[in-house]
RNA sequence: GGCCCCAUGGUCAAGCGGUUAAGACAUCGCCCUUUCACGGCGGUAACACGGGUUCAAAUCCCGUUGGGGUCACCA
């Protein structure tokens, strides 16, 4: 059996979408767990939409998901360019193309698009949709019209001569056999008028001639399969296994897009997803290992990945779960880089000179993504508003009352205190609640309370008084004194 | 609208002719606990429908319904 070869094929156009992002993870899989090569190719055939930030965020966001390429634009594999419009300088896909011509299997193009337009406008459905598909007009050009055309230096596009009569079938791994009728299948543009070719045509070259085997992509292409698997026979090449993955979809199950706000790698990055977590999570969507366990790296998704498991049914990308996926990423994170992730969320929010490497920690099993820490630290800088009514739980047998002897008792006793660790803070109070016989909520959830002005605080009230320092626990509670004080009067 | 694809809980999904129809997220309850979390335990919840085939169908076939995709000189 011939080496394993996969590609990925992005076009520099924009941010990466999730589904690029599965189909690399897919492609690269596919090639690794076989010993195989992962390809990088650039696809620039748009000249109009080509972004050159767009190219660096596809290395960017390969680099930070780990899916490294094993060739590329930067890394020679003898099977160079790696880049489409650097193809296009050595002529091949205008030479293929003619290839195609001599043999029947596509034509001379010199409609306008006015002409296209009207053709399509002549052709609508009752709800007013266009069908678009041409009418080889120019097929019955004759080869002294056509010469003269091209001598004359008219525009034209070459477009690919499908039969009008027979089927189609081609062969998908995870969808198998598909048969169409040729009659259904679009003369689609190989060479465009600018001399590029379209992305159809060059991706089908390309991928024969840098021997790829394995193509997978979403099956928004399964209904244009047909019209590639046309093309590598009329070359006589040979098809490459097709591995059409089910689209990705939001809540309303509808393809994947922008207005979500998790469509692109990149806002998932903003969001503060960790890039280990959005590669296990996608890898996940459509796809599932034959053992019970879903929390898996790079690594172990290389040894078990066999993608004749990939599901048929389209999946929603359920932002919740990846949420969830990404907070067990984030628990069993080690502490250095955790910190690095965590340190700039609580700076935004904690002006103040506290231990931030211990606010981190007491975070760090309470949150999914790196954002939601910002609400739970809001009160370190300064003690919010509350109202006495929250010294009052039933649970823990408190109230106004007995809340405002706990802290009138402890006050004086925290006081006296030198250093202010949370052992010294803890004795104290331990000490308080055996010598008063109290059940420990008694006591430290007034304390709490006083000291966060919340009802819901990482950690408790030892870890929040040690954070705080003893100046300004001393002063919440005083406030707290205050305001059960006039709540009692 | 034509063509193509799909159909197991709210979501991701196991399942390949005989199962008490897994598991995970979410949800609910309990335990732990100074709150919230973490952790542990348990509950609710699914084979879209109708015909076949078969001793036997979530699994195979056909139809219906529903959903999605696609119909560019974009990829």
């Amino acid at each position: 059996m011939s080496k394993i070869r996969t590609r990925f094929a992005p076009s520099p156009t924009g941010k990466m979408h999730v589904g690029n992002l599965r189909t690399a993870l897919y492609e690269y899989l596919i090639a690794k767990h076989a010993g195989g090569t992962f390809v990088l190719r650039i696809e620039d055939t748009d000249q109009e939409r080509y972004d050159p930030e767009a190219l660096s965020v596809i290395y960017e966001t390969m680099k930070l998901t780990g899916l490294e390429h094993d060739e590329g634009p930067d890394k020679d594999g003898g099977y160079g360019p790696y880049v489409q419009s650097e193809r296009m300088k050595t002529g091949v896909y205008l030479d293929y193309a003619k290839q195609l011509v001599e043999k029947g299997e596509a034509y001379y193009c010199f409609c306008t698009k006015e002409r296209l337009e009207s053709l399509r406008a002549s052709d609508k459905t009752e709800d007013g949709k266009e069908i678009a598909k041409y009418d080889k007009h120019c097929l019955h050009l004759s080869k002294e019209e056509v010469e003269k055309n091209l001598a004359a230096g008219m525009p034209y596009v070459i477009r690919q001569n499908n039969p009008v009569t027979g089927t189609t079938t081609f062969h998908d791994a995870i969808y198998g056999d598909i048969t169409v009728e040729n009659e259904e299948l679009d003369d689609m543009i190989l060479i465009k008028t600018d001399g590029y070719p379209t992305y159809n045509f060059a991706n089908v070259v390309d991928d024969h001639l840098q021997e790829i085997t394995h193509v997978v992509r979403g099956n928004e292409y399964l209904s244009s399969a047909p019209k590639y698997n046309r093309l590598y026979e009329a070359f006589g090449w040979t098809v490459p296994e097709y591995v059409h993955c089910p689209i990705i979809t939001d809540e309303n199950h509808k393809k994947l897009a922008k207005r979500s706000g998790h469509s692109s790698v990149e806002d998932l990055l903003d969001q503060g997803f960790l890039p280990e977590a959005i590669v296990n999570f996608v890898a996940l969507l459509g796809w599932s290992p034959s053992e019970d366990r879903e929390i898996y790296s790079l690594k172990e998704l290389e040894e078990i990945f066999d993608y004749h498991h990939i599901n048929k049914a389209p999946a929603v990308f359920d932002i919740t779960k990846a949420k969830w996926m990404n907070g067990e990423y984030i628990k069993a994170m080690d502490g250095e880089r955790y910190l690095e992730y965590a340190l700039p969320v609580i700076r935004e929010v904690v002006k103040k000179d506290y231990d931030l490497e211990k606010i981190a920690e007491l975070v760090k099993t309470r949150i999914e993504v790196f954002p939601d820490i910002k609400e739970k630290i809001d009160f370190f800088d300064e003690l919010p508003e509350y109202d006495a009514s929250m010294y009052t739980h039933k649970k823990m047998k408190t109230n106004s009352e007995n809340s405002l002897k706990v802290l009138k008792d402890l006050l004086p006793l925290l006081e006296k205190q030198k250093e202010f660790s949370i052992d010294v803070i803890e004795a104290i109070c331990k000490e308080y609640i055996a010598k008063h016989e109290l059940k420990n909520g008694r006591v430290l959830w007034p304390l709490r309370t006083a000291v966060s002005g919340k009802q819901m605080t990482p950690g408790g009230a030892y870890e929040l008084m040690e954070i705080l320092g003893k100046e300004e626990s001393i002063a919440r509670i005083r406030k707290g004194i205050e305001i059960l004080e006039a709540d009692l009067a």
